[in-house]
DNA sequence: TGACCCTATATCAATTTGATATATTAACCG
DNA sequence: CGGTTAATATATCAAATTGATATAGGGTCA
């Protein structure tokens, strides 16, 4: 799936920006399995408007720079079913976390529960996020669905790296009993 | 982090060619969290290579295609170390399937079951890589600290999927008797 | 007044993907 | 025996994407 799905898929719960587009994908009901940046989104947004799939919109803000305002069109919500009704492609997870946690002979004590530290602050901030979204409520069966996905995954993570902090002060501690 | 800090990392574990270092992300320890393609690893062995990072020793193999066996160096070694001690970047995580949950009005029931029992099936596969990797124990610590967390994180998934699975099975037939 | 942050769009080099090409050997089938 | 398929192995490349940076208007706070 690409960018410009995305952007549609987006749309389709409502007219955006660019820039809010990408503030979905950062801090929204999306953020937590969807990446997309600048240099993808404008790109892609003016291919669909080349295409028919979306109309723009110059709007004037008061105390905030113009926007363009994007709007999916009926053309737009077919490609955007016909694209969302294949197999989905499967998960991708990058994490820079675990595989330093493989690798952790090659790092002190101190680094590791810094990035333990770290990684329970990301999980935390993202369970935050995804509670607040469902609380605002918008999106239905589909937005309750990959809020509680995210939820049960996201909370099992904390609880597996509460434990291994935890045990890890231990042993730093005994070490430092010697 | 790049893919050359990957290899580094892999090859510290052990020499190996570049497709023995692709086999290590599809299949082995490091197939959840992590992934890169021949196109981005080969340039990187190469430039490693170039850099003093790695040694190159070709190898005649009977039954199959001689092959590039790559060795960390010493010099390779602190580099790795010095890469992987940096706080790392937040984890990144697509998932066209949650995509498409969310957008489940523009889909039938039928591939929304699909879908599900699908990613069911991933996530399965994935667990039990994880079980079979660390039954062959070969990275101590940080070996068991990814296959935990990993069985964690997965098996919510599953278990919040079976959930979602029976939900949507129970709908169906409710529609069905109308 | 200056420093800094938020909104907003745009661009681009560098990285990475995903697909394809090439070659060797094994294995299976009719 | 010839043909197909699959695994091993390296390499390349167009297209997509990232991550950083540029540009610009407006607000806030000291």
């Amino acid at each position: 799936m690409n960018v410009r799905t995305l952007c549609l898929g987006i749309l389709s719960l409502g007219e955006a920006s660019g820039y809010e587009i990408k503030k979905d994908v950062e801090d929204g009901l999306f953020s937590h399995f969807i990446e997309a940046s600048y240099g993808s989104i404008y790109p892609a947004l003016n291919q669909l408007s080349v295409e028919g799939l979306v109309t723009v919109r110059e709007e004037e803000q008061t105390g905030k720079p113009d926007k363009k305002v994007y709007v999916i069109t009926e053309s737009g919500k077919n490609a955007l079913a016909k694209a969302i009704s294949v197999l989905p492609a499967k998960d991708k997870y990058k994490s820079e976390f675990l595989f330093q946690m493989l690798l952790q002979n090659y790092i002190s004590p101190d680094v590791i529960l810094v990035a333990i530290q770290k990684q329970l602050d990301h999980l935390n901030e993202d369970l935050a996020r995804i509670v607040e979204c469902s609380q605002s409520e918008t999106e239905g069966t589909g937005g309750r669905f990959v809020a509680e996905y995210g939820n049960a995954v996201l909370t099992a993570g904390v609880k597996c790296l509460e434990y291994k902090k935890a045990e890890l002060l231990q042993q730093m501690a005994a070490q430092a009993a010697e």
